[in-house]
DNA sequence: AGCACA
């Protein structure tokens, strides 16, 4: 069964972001990795509680959608692979572009929203014997084993580079990633084109790199996936 | 997990 089950739509929605990222830098950054599949008229992130974590990329072509839903699913971003699909409904740039927006409606909708929220908020407190919120026993259970991250490998001072183009050498590599401190050396395997690795002085340094060159096109379409190493 | 337009 596929996940993805919305309509195409020339907005793509995202979520599992990084929350920590801060906006403005998060929007820079997904413009950057997405304007190589076509020209974006927006980007829309919102910090809220309930819309943190999730951004939405409008796109001028719904090709240009569909190649990104595709091609940059579960791309490491940040450190969290990056869940993509088809936003439901219209992004209002568009609308206002094809002279379709219809403001008082959005109000309505709006307030529909609210309303609707402030019903399940009344429901909640003065309605009805719920079980109340100070019961609980605070379900904390991690339990010492890793339930399956699908794999994504712990904190590494050596990071493993992906979808570099075939003409890239460790030097321009080098280039790079030397500008971040504790750098060390890069490593190319010269029978296997597309990967290397970059080895820093501890994990941290390794990480700080990762989350700023994650997604560096070094061709317009070889946005790097960066990695940790497997230790 | 979570679909908006600060």
């Amino acid at each position: 069964m596929l996940s993805g089950d919305t309509p195409p739509n020339q907005t793509i929605y995202i979520k599992n972001l990084n929350e920590k990222v801060k906006k403005e830098e998060l929007k820079r950054s997904l413009y950057a990795l997405f304007s190589q599949y076509g020209r974006i008229l927006d980007i829309v992130a919102l910090k809220t509680s309930k819309l943190r974590g999730q951004a939405w990329v409008v796109f001028s072509e719904v090709t240009a959608a569909s190649n990104a839903v595709r091609q940059m699913q579960n791309f490491p971003f940040y450190d969290k692979p990056m869940r993509i699909q088809y936003a439901k409904t219209k992004s209002d740039c568009i609308a206002k572009a094809e002279g379709t927006y219809d403001k008082k409606k959005k109000q309505e909708e709006k307030a529909e929203r609210k309303r609707r929220v402030e019903e399940a908020q009344h429901n909640a407190t003065s309605n009805g014997p719920r079980a109340e919120s100070n019961g609980g026993p605070a379900v904390s259970s991690r339990p010492g084993r890793s339930n399956a991250q699908e794999t994504v490998a712990d904190p590494n001072n050596i990071l493993f580079i992906q979808n570099l183009p075939y003409e890239t050498t460790s030097m321009m590599l080098e280039v790079l990633f030397k500008q971040y401190p504790g750098f060390r050396e890069v490593r190319i395997i010269e029978a296997k084109p597309g990967i290397a690795f970059v080895e820093f002085e501890d994990d941290i340094q390794s990480s700080v790199a990762k989350q700023a060159l994650q997604g560096f096109k070094i061709t317009p379409q070889n946005p790097m996936a960066i990695t940790y190493a497997k230790k």
